[in-house]
DNA sequence: TAGGGCACTTACTCGAAAGTAAGCATGGCT
DNA sequence: AGCCATGCTTACTTTCGAGTAAGTGCCCTA
């Protein structure tokens, strides 16, 4: 398709680049914890409990594709890799809080519920 | 879908409260034209060539009923009808001028191209 | 020799998001 | 009478992201 084949500089909107790299499903639950220190694999999976190994590894593979974040591997047995946010990662934080801050605000003032909250209602 | 059902309040992380509101393919695309002003329908067809109608229409509706965009028609004939942040979509400027001033600066240090762009390099 | 822990893959399935193409309602213009 | 413009809607199809479940490789321990 062609709008993935566009690379980054040809983005009409810098706004689609951050949800670009942002948009996957769990990224910002795992950068959220990143954001606190580093994380081995097994630590996010107890951290976000509803996330799948295959989803974890895929998301932690494309956010270190696109070096937000750092893959280390210490080669014991059993095995360790230890995950954190890269330098690059870091020049996002601010973004990051922004986003944070004005979800927070606004979690609150519940918007567009799903269809089953309101029948619970 | 039970991740579907969660409502606003319960979400995890607030990050995903924006990106909930912005995901959509073309609504990044969308807020970025209202940011400098109100549009009709056929205008932000116009500054949007790859959208089709339909996803227009839909994101557009979503946008409303999500309270960041306000919908006006005169009844005029043929029907006008303008598009503009509502209020509470002003409180999400400085989170899209955040998001902007990064991709903006990032968007020229090409990321993770796609494989099509790789491959004319 | 069997089982366990870690950090993953792989193959398959499913549903939602997005795309395609066509149609509709109004009324004015020629 | 026929065509145009606007701002959509509808029905159908395709694509893609995510979920399920099982398997892999390594070496240590019991």
């Amino acid at each position: 398709m062609e709008t993935n084949a566009e690379t980054a500089a040809e983005r009409k909107c810098p706004i689609e680049t951050v949800i670009h790299l942002l948009g996957g499903k769990w990224k910002p639950l795992i950068l959220w914890h990143l954001l606190e220190s580093t994380r081995r694999f097994s630590e996010l999976e107890k951290l976000i409990p509803e996330v799948t190994q295959k989803m974890l590894a895929q998301h932690l593979r494309e956010l270190e594709a696109d070096k937000l974040v750092t893959r280390t591997i210490y080669p014991s047995v059993p095995p360790k890799v230890e995950y954190m946010l890269s330098d690059y990662g870091k020049t996002m934080v601010p973004v990051l809080e922004t986003m944070c801050a004005w979800g927070e605000t606004h979690n609150r003032l519940s918007l567009r519920p799903a269809a089953q909250a309101i029948a619970n209602v």
